[in-house]
DNA sequence: TTCATTTGACCGTA
DNA sequence: TACGGTCAAATGAA
């Protein structure tokens, strides 16, 4: 399947190729076709199984965090049975480090994605979007549609091959290259290069080009786990506690499948627009997307007055609601203290 | 033993 | 000629 970004530099088809498919050519015919399927299972399994499982996981202990601090909500202000306050504070931390967690297995995404919705053009002049399409020259002269995204860990729920690092010049950071693991198996000319951010070295900078053509495959399709469904739990108009707003695995319903880009999305990004956002799509809504660096992420936090989950990101409180309601209905939405 | 990563070298472009 | 992108042998990890 041909896309016109994933014309490969010309220079593949040089001797040097020849040579290196020799090799490919001596591994494939040394492996059994059963335990090339294997590896390609267990390859796509690894490709979105632990980050669901781990999601899961992490969506656990911060329901069991948001338990434990409820309780020590619930002892008396003062007396014998007072909270410490180290113990209240532990939990909250505990808290965070959950939500971090879960946005950093997501691509961090959320944060972005809240902030473009909410931010207004005049907040600071240094916005740019966290993604952008534009076409650039490759290497090998031909033009190609890439895709900018500033994340916050280098995964993108597809499995990449390091074939190359470089300084660049005038970077402090060296650019790191990947190719889709599938190239040979499948044909997959997806490509990307990595960067750390000089302005925080906690952002990825990450150029997509091609597409992933390995995930289009039947057999694939057919190998991999289930799509990654979000999950925020029954509808809990009456308040009560039944899980967290973070999604997590789940067979569920209520899979909400995203407009696809140019370019191939990753399944995460695919699977789930819905609160952990795709700071792809969100950002091309709007114009401006805040500064990553200014950001500071915190546990969204139930405000009672109004019913709502509210999270302070560090641009204001942004509603819960507002990230859910832009993709889900808000029925789906359990809402938890 | 297999596979992924590292890294120096090569090549094309500006 | 400088720079960026890619290759592929060497190396290390599982």
């Amino acid at each position: 399947m041909g896309h016109p970004a994933c014309s490969f530099p010309h220079r593949l088809q040089s001797p040097k190729i020849g040579k290196r498919q020799k090799k490919i050519d001596q591994t494939r015919a040394s492996g059994s076709e059963v335990r090339a399927r294997e590896s390609q299972g267990r390859r796509m399994a690894m490709a979105s199984a632990p980050a669901c499982a781990a999601s899961e996981l992490v969506a656990k202990g911060r329901r069991s965090a948001a338990f434990l601090q409820a309780m020590l909500g619930q002892q008396p202000a003062s007396g014998a049975g007072a909270t410490p306050h180290g113990v209240q504070d532990l939990a909250d931390e505990i808290l965070r480090c959950c939500d971090r967690a879960l946005a950093a297995l997501h691509g961090a995404t959320v944060a972005a994605a809240g902030s473009a919705k909410k931010r207004k053009p005049e907040h600071g002049p240094a916005a740019t979007p966290a993604t952008s399409s534009k076409r650039i020259r490759l290497s090998g002269g031909e033009r190609a549609i890439r895709r900018v995204e500033k994340k916050w860990t280098m995964e993108d729920g597809f499995i990449w091959r390091k074939y190359g690092q470089k300084d660049i010049h005038g970077s402090k950071y060296p650019r790191l290259y990947f190719r889709c693991t599938y190239k040979e198996d499948h044909g997959c000319m997806a490509r990307r290069q990595v960067q750390q951010s000089e302005a925080d070295p906690s952002v990825y900078l990450i150029n997509y080009f091609g597409e992933h053509t390995c995930c289009r495959d039947d057999d694939i399709v057919a190998e991999s786990p289930a799509p990654f469904v979000i999950n925020f739990g029954a509808s809990t108009r009456d308040g009560q506690p039944s899980g967290s707003p973070w999604p997590s695995c789940n067979e569920d319903d209520g899979q909400v499948v995203s407009e696809t880009s140019d370019l191939c999305h990753s399944p995460e990004e695919k699977e789930l627009p819905a609160c952990m956002g795709n700071v792809a799509e969100l950002s091309e809504q709007s114009t401006t997307v805040p500064e990553l660096t200014s950001m500071s992420m915190s546990s969204p936090e139930w405000d009672p007055s109004d019913g709502r989950l509210v999270w302070d990101i560090g641009f204001g409180e942004i509603l819960f609601d507002d990230i859910i309601g832009e993709f889900t209905p808000l029925d789906y939405v359990g809402l938890f203290q």
